[in-house]
Formats: structure tokens, C-alpha cells, sequence
DNA sequence: ATGTCGTGAAAGTCACGA
């Protein structure tokens, strides 16, 4: 199973080299974020033409997240347990979630495609948002592994966070000042990892960033950043078997800002029942 | 010059988010 993790910044702008895309690297299941739509503005019919299941999430313009599998796509979730929400202005709990996170399982992985805050700037309530957001993210997953041990979970998507210095390229980015950097949000990343989940991608491709602004010329410089990972429990890291970054998907026409991140599981399978992976 | 994008609302440009 080939699964793969894209913010498509608008689906309706993308969906022609999105679902090009899908079909050129025979990918199963792909999760996407910032699709700036409802379900209703989601263009559908290409990614069902081309034998795609869905499952959407957006609110409005802003952020969405979905899911599009040529597998069943099954238990859905549209927010992780105990995820804070969002409101410009106000502070406490039960403020509005946002559309930042898309749960399923398929194929008998249980995935999540993420689109974390930003953050905006270190003085910003949203700063604050977003280590909130990274905290109960780890309690989550926590708790999902000791509810369902030895069971397959990862979690793609942009992480808006570059977890070492190798992952800021661009010059406009700095310690002290901008976000994505912090001694804060790298411990809220860890912390994840600590939790037992691995960047599955780092071992295989040391090098390269996944996002590129569109100012600035950041693309022909090669002044990126890495903020998009698939992070894997345990049982999905041993399912790993490949791993790529597509830069060459920031080239082109009316490019996303970020780039596709594939990785390749090889799901063992029951020889009595071919559609039921062996660690269910 | 935040010099580029994308969205929606009001509008034929602006505010907002990234």
C-alpha cells in the first residue's frame, strides 16, 4: 500500500495535478490538507473517476483536511479526542474546532491527515493554539496505543514545525523570531516522537524540504523547509518499506506550495481472507 | 516591496491567512 501525505493549499485550484499525480505513482491513499472548501465545493468526480473513495472535512475557506483511498475508507473521525478548537479573540476551553484533522482506518491502519496551527508568530494567541494543539495530540496518540496495542497508526500531514536546523532553508526564517523554530514547538514535535511516534521518512530520505513559499524565489534557491512527516507507531514502522519526497511537484503549473510525501507499507496479508491484514 | 498565492465579500479591490 502506497500512501502519501500532501497540503494541496485548495483542492478546487489542484485537482487535476493532484488526481494526475495519484495515478502517475500508483497511490492508494492520500492525505491531504488545506483544501479550503466545504465537502459540498469539493470536486469529487475526478478523484472518483479515477476510483477513489472520499472522505472531506472542511468548514470554509480555511484550512480542510480529506482523505482519498482506492480502499474502503472506514471509522471516520473529524477532530482527535480532546483536540482544543479556535476562536480569534477568545480564550478557555470549548471554543470551535477547526477543520485540522481527519481520522480513518484502511486497510486496517488507522491514519491521520493533520494540518497543525501555524502559529502566525511567538506573541500570537495562535502560538499558544498550537502547543495546545501538539499536547493533546500527543495524549491522543498515547492513549489510541494503549487501547489498541500492537496495532498500525500514523499520523501525515504538515506539521508545520522544522524539527532540526537542517530543515530551515529559508533565510527569512529566524531563531528568536519566527515560528516553526522554537525551542517550544521542536519539544512539542519530540514529544511526539517520544510517544512512539518516528518520522518513517527521515531514515530513507535524509535530505530535502517539502515547502517552498511561493515569494521570494524561494523554490529556484532551494530556500525551503521540511514541515511535512509521516510519523509511525511501532507496528506501522515495521510495515515501512519505502519512502520519497516529490519535489518536482513544486514545478510546473499553478504548483501547491508543498510537495507530496509517499510512503511505502508492505501490508502483510492472511492467505485464508486476502482483503484482511494479518495483524487484525 | 511580505516583491506570491488562495479565498470570500463586496466589487471591479480589499481583508485575511499562510
Amino acid at each position: 500500500m502506497r500512501i502519501a501525505t500532501w497540503n494541496v493549499n485548495s483542492i478546487r485550484t489542484r485537482v487535476d495535478r493532484t488526481v494526475e499525480f495519484l495515478q502517475r505513482e500508483s497511490v492508494d491513499v492520500l492525505l491531504m490538507q488545506e483544501i479550503k472548501c466545504k465537502p459540498e465545493q469539493f470536486p469529487r468526480q475526478p478523484f472518483e473517476d479515477a476510483g477513489y473513495e472520499l472522505a472531506v472535512h472542511g468548514l470554509n475557506q480555511w484550512n480542510g483536511v480529506a482523505i482519498a483511498s482506492l480502499s474502503p475508507i472506514e471509522d471516520v473521525e473529524t477532530s482527535f479526542p480532546g483536540m482544543p478548537g479556535f476562536l480569534k479573540g477568545s480564550d478557555g476551553p470549548d471554543l470551535p474546532l477547526e477543520a485540522r484533522a481527519l481520522g480513518a482506518t484502511i486497510d486496517g491502519v488507522r491514519l491521520w491527515s493533520l494540518y497543525v496551527p501555524n502559529g502566525r508568530g511567538l506573541d500570537d494567541p495562535h502560538y499558544a493554539y498550537k502547543l495546545d494543539w501538539y499536547a493533546a495530540l500527543e495524549r491522543y496518540v498515547r492513549e489510541w496505543q494503549a487501547a489498541h496495542p500492537g496495532e498500525p497508526i500514523a499520523l501525515g500531514g504538515d506539521f508545520n514545525v522544522c524539527p532540526t536546523d537542517a530543515d530551515n532553508g529559508d533565510p527569512s526564517m529566524v531563531e528568536g523570531v519566527s515560528t516553526h523554530l522554537s525551542p517550544a514547538e521542536r519539544a512539542a514535535f519530540q514529544a511526539l516522537v517520544d510517544a512512539g511516534m518516528a518520522d518513517v521518512v527521515r531514515p530513507l530520505v535524509p535530505e530535502g524540504y517539502t515547502y517552498w513559499d511561493y515569494k521570494q524565489l524561494r523554490f529556484p534557491r532551494n530556500e525551503g523547509l521540511r514541515i511535512d512527516f509521516v510519523l509511525g507507531s511501532p507496528a506501522f514502522q515495521d510495515l515501512v518499506a519505502g519512502a520519497a519526497i516529490h519535489r518536482d511537484e513544486r514545478k510546473g503549473v499553478q504548483p501547491s506550495d508543498h510537495v507530496p510525501v509517499v510512503v511505502d507499507l508492505d501490508l502483510p496479508v492472511d492467505e485464508d481472507d486476502d482483503d484482511r491484514p494479518m495483524f487484525l
